[in-house]
DNA sequence: GGGACGTTTCGTCCCCCGCCGAACTGCCAC
DNA sequence: GTGGCAGTTCGGCGGGGGACGAAACGTCCC
């Protein structure tokens, strides 16, 4: 496959549309993606078909459903490095409705991006790392001593070693493009997101990617990162 | 800008060659870049423009000719991982014609990959920086205490702290689709790289992003970094 | 100044591709 | 079985975009 035909995938607005959906990290019915980019039934299905032949998507067939989710976390990182290019190319426009604006509003406090956590939550999660000294970024970003004991203590594993050269990255810096600023993917965005849905520090809004801290959350951030969130926010 | 229009910018074979030509990270005329295309100048020039519009290109006007060439890293960046990504998808093809042929093999041997050394070149560097414990991948890839002293000896400097979060990595890696393998980008891939081209340890062959290493330049690798590259190769 | 050359603008052609509706295939529930 | 629902296949329509050549523009060299 050729770079044009792989961007080809994505140059379509509709098609775009369903991974940047996707993005959320779970896997959707054909008919729910059509109902979100607003086409025909017909037409989603054909474009699903040729995202999974180009390998961007993956699909699990159950039934009369045709559940579909990003193949791979290198795929969900080309879609987020296209997307957070383009905004930086000419920033994004404001929400038009209520129902859209409270949405975005509720996705700005704290939401997933692919696998790992975003939002005003993600890049608070991030910082904190930073400023503790748990993952540090003076010679490239990396897990310090001090951050590995710190998940071991809180009971996240990491693998020792990186599965293979070229694999995911242990630790990856993922522009965030409500905040303009970075927060942690990789290996350890997704085990930090894991965990904290596993025990119900956030737990999910309706269907959308976007995510509420618990009380119980809250407490568990304050006293383990120093992470105050404004509940106003 | 929509992420199917920046999609779309890179959907096209001519553009798309364009910019995997602008990959050996110089500035081509508009004309030179249509003669590689194989389309007419009128052809080019409207790519062109889309292109730089798109921020994914930069030009320079010199008199009567237009200077063009990728706009920054990123762009770099982000085209690197479309053609690594989709040369995953679907391995390529074996070239067809002895001139293709011996260029593929200058290329495999040492080229440059925007501003960095790729190729067994690259690959050989990579590994020896990795073997002698100047860059570290266990957690997170970054440049370690003996990296810096080493660099400093070589007289390669790197800036102390990250210019910005959301900056460019100090280190990045970057797949190498001769050899399958990564090697390193960011500062510290593009400082190597600019070494060796300052002190004369490579050159370039001819107009394209293919390498020679110099006689002196494969002794001073052997000092530096004990590499030993196969001359027959 | 004159001619050559690199580049651009414009007009035109044509193919590709995304869209829909209609009809069909499976799967599930009653 | 029978109806209903999710998804697919196919034909046809329409628009967008990429290609070229011709002509204009600007720069460089003699």
């Amino acid at each position: 496959m050729s770079l044009a035909q792989l961007a080809g995938l994505l140059a379509d607005p509709t098609r775009a549309s369903f991974c940047t959906a996707l993005l959320d990290g779970r896997a959707w019915t054909a008919g729910e993606l059509a109902r979100y980019a607003g086409v025909a039934p017909s037409t989603a299905s054909e474009h699903l078909s040729r995202l999974i032949a180009g390998g961007l998507l993956a699909e699990e067939r159950q039934g009369r459903h045709r559940y579909v989710r990003l193949a791979d976390p290198a795929a969900a990182a080309l879609i987020e490095d296209l997307a957070a290019f383009a905004e930086a190319a000419s920033p994004g426009r404001t929400p038009r409705t209520l129902r859209e604006s409270t949405r975005q509003s509720a996705e700005a406090r704290a939401r997933t991006c692919y696998d790992h956590l975003a939002g005003r939550l993600g890049v608070a999660v991030s910082d904190a790392l930073h400023d503790r000294g748990l993952v540090a970024d003076d010679a490239g970003l990396a897990v310090t001593e001090d951050g590995r004991a710190w998940l071991a203590g809180a009971g996240i594993e990491l693998p020792v070693r990186p599965v293979r050269a070229g694999g995911r990255p242990l630790v990856r810096s993922c522009l965030d493009w409500t905040e303009r600023r970075t927060h942690l993917g990789g290996v350890l965005g997704a085990a930090l997101c894991r965990t904290a849905l596993d025990r119900s520090w956030v737990e999910r809004i309706g269907s959308g990617r976007a995510l509420r801290v618990t009380s119980d959350g809250g407490r568990t951030l304050r006293e383990l990162l120093g992470i105050d969130l404004d509940p106003a926010h």
